[in-house]
DNA sequence: TCAATAGTGTCTTTAAGACAGTATCGC
DNA sequence: GCGATACTGTCTTAAAGACACTATTGA
């Protein structure tokens, strides 16, 4: 193990980085921020800023979500509802080339948030909005196809987002967390096309209504019933209090 | 957005610390390294070292690796197996309290190894060592039971150490991880043993050498044979190409 | 011979995939 | 009425769990 002196350790700067994901008309979106400085001026960015000296990891990734989005992160082991999201860590980018100015070492979080009105930054309407990830990224995760798509966003954010997108579609299979796309009463339908949104399928709603319902603790019937998606009301529910789901979710094959 | 100002940003050190796991006598063990210094001079902790300037994060994880066993870290994209050893990204702590020094970010690192003659640490015989992880951790992951337990980890080496546990255990699930721990030959009773020794439970040889040689891509007969585990000779096989199992290995229930 | 491990086969049970059919709303 | 979505039910199939049985070595 090399010498360790506090005194002589090799400087790097420290920020958290966000990719927040929600469903919006059927569609998985991420929270993007326009860039005002160089370098990357002007371009799409994650929205992300330095840690505090005091202040630990996933407090500065709570913090930046209140600025971005007003959210408040819910307690990891909590079920995430209501008008908070869930955040967890997503993972740590540190190429020494990734920021032209300095070495900077990003935590990714990843946050997930039900539909919401219209994304805040700082003021400034125009510089932050909701950009479905296959814009971002391209359907395959790369770019180079239709005309529907913005330039590639700042930095490593694109690798970032795809990470991100990936830990999302892995979690809802073995996890509660898609209701954490939903608002604090869904319905079955809802959950289903939260599903088909982040998975890029289309699922069979009576397999998928028999799936969800007869998984114990993981949706609890809030007794009212809607008709916001038109035809026969539907049933209202909340999260249960499972957070892993066994069996899994099985996601179709491509 | 915060002002990004790269003259004034808060100092920190970044580290990378190591969950080295194997198997050993049917036992989940752990690399630790005595420390010589204060704070928790004479404690046990989880290798580890400071990210060098011009040095990625994966990069200077194995670079740790190799000075502390020898193990070279196999591409992530390729089979882990040969003398070459799984290396992963475990997951970031930056708790402002974490080292009572200073600020230090750390950036764990999960790497599964075969079965090793000894550890080495600079030289030093005593200075290294694996241990059960029961024995770090505790069978539940706390600590205060038995005789048979170290002191506890110095640092939050403990956290990580359970993270990079509870990683393996999952990972070997859905993914042919778990030849990472085996030599490059190896039978269906031994890599059956590594399942047992990391998951802690007792599998069904019949229903497990169904599953594994039933599972397109995941072993390839080598040829040979071995009777090192006496009784009938066994066949030896080589990791296969797939990396994901599907459906996956299913955990017994506790 | 026996003990130990390797390997194959069968029956049962769980749960997913692929459908059909009925229920209840707005229009 | 019609269209839409919600919900229930049935048949088939994939795959795991729980066994019994045979095969091949060393001691």
């Amino acid at each position: 193990m090399p010498s360790y002196d506090p005194s002589t350790f090799p400087p790097f700067a420290v920020t958290v980085d966000l990719v927040v994901l929600t469903v919006r008309r059927h569609a998985l979106c991420a929270l993007v921020v326009r860039r005002g400085e160089s370098p990357f001026q002007g371009r799409w960015a994650l929205p992300g800023g330095f840690v505090r000296t005091d202040e630990d990891l996933g407090a500065a990734a709570a913090r930046e979500l209140v600025e971005e989005t007003g959210l408040c992160a819910h307690d990891p082991a909590a079920p995430a509802v209501g008008n908070g999201a869930h955040l967890e860590q997503l993972a740590t980018y540190g190429d020494p080339g990734r920021d032209p100015r300095m070495r900077v070492v990003s935590v990714a979080h990843l946050a997930l948030a039900p539909d919401l009105p219209a994304p805040r930054a700082g003021g400034d309407a125009n510089s932050a909005r909701w950009a479905p990830v296959v814009d971002l990224l391209g359907p395959g995760g790369g770019f180079g196809r239709d005309g529907e798509q913005s330039e590639p966003l700042a930095f490593d954010h694109a690798r970032i987002l795809d990470d991100g997108v990936e830990r999302a579609r892995s979690k809802i299979e073995y996890s509660s967390l898609a209701t954490a796309f939903c608002p604090p009463e869904f319905t079955v339908g809802e959950l289903r096309r939260v599903y088909e949104a982040v998975w890029g399928v289309v699922l069979d709603p009576r397999n998928f209504h028999r799936k969800v319902t007869g998984t114990p603790g993981f949706l609890v019937p809030s007794g009212g019933t809607t008709t916001r998606q038109g035809g026969r009301p539907a049933q209202l529910f909340r999260a249960g209090a499972a957070t892993v789901l066994n069996p899994p979710m099985l996601r179709p094959e491509v």
